[in-house]
DNA sequence: CGTACACCTGAATTATTGTTCATATGTACA
DNA sequence: TGTACATATGAACAATAATTCAGGTGTACG
């Protein structure tokens, strides 16, 4: 799990102590990459304005793609993403296909955002 | 600001309601922008460890590389980006210069994000 | 059935991004 | 002033990602 002191390059690392700390403070590379993968997902316009879009109301890719001027195609691409992320989840009603926010915390994410954006 | 009913593509829209719904809710795409470079800048492992590491003590570049493990260039390119993003702030100290977190929002952020992916 | 329509998918293309390497700053200290 | 060291930077390269285009599902309804 955690390596010891020994083991950190003495070359490069100026304050021993404080490295040991961190490395014992250290996420395991799964969950930072879940994290990455979450934040990635949101690191994009478009996304973005899915997610805001449908944190108001569920809507239908077709409309979806009006709401944020993007091509069906693309907004497809997408949600394909964000389905695979967990971010939204879908019902399909007939031909149409009803997407939603899977996940109360990416509103959170989101309004959390924008308090630092803001300021 | 806001297009009108009549400036929608009728063709593609199914719902026509909800899309006007959706379109009044829309945030400015200065703001989507700004959401999603932040997003985007903690979308990536070396960033990501990086603010967490931050997030417990401050840390010089030198410190940084290896809690991260990635070279020092690597690492100051991106603090470089988290700088211009004012995610971290750092001051100076003879030779050696401390990175730390600039917001406290940086921390709910990704605590907020843990609690999606430990579901 | 077969047509229409909402949506999905894969390949291709272009744009973006992360890292490395070589070199440049800037500070301390002899 | 000159050397050492911590950090920054620019160019180059490889990897990733967003969009488009052309077709492929799946459902409804005549």
């Amino acid at each position: 799990m955690t390596q010891s002191l020994n083991d950190i390059c003495q070359v490069r690392c100026i304050h021993t102590e404080k490295v040991e700390k961190a490395r014992q403070y250290i996420l395991q590379d799964e969950i930072i990459n879940s994290l990455a993968e979450l934040f990635k997902c949101m690191g994009d316009p478009t996304r973005l304005k899915i997610l805001h879009a449908l944190q108001q109301q569920e809507l239908c890719v077709c409309d979806l793609s009006v709401v944020v001027n993007s091509s069906e195609s693309a907004v497809s691409h997408q949600l394909r993403l964000l389905r695979t992320q967990k971010l939204v989840k879908f019902r399909r009603d007939g031909k149409v296909i009803y997407y939603s926010l899977d996940d109360h915390h990416i509103g959170m994410l989101f309004n959390q955002a924008l308090e630092h954006v803001n300021e």
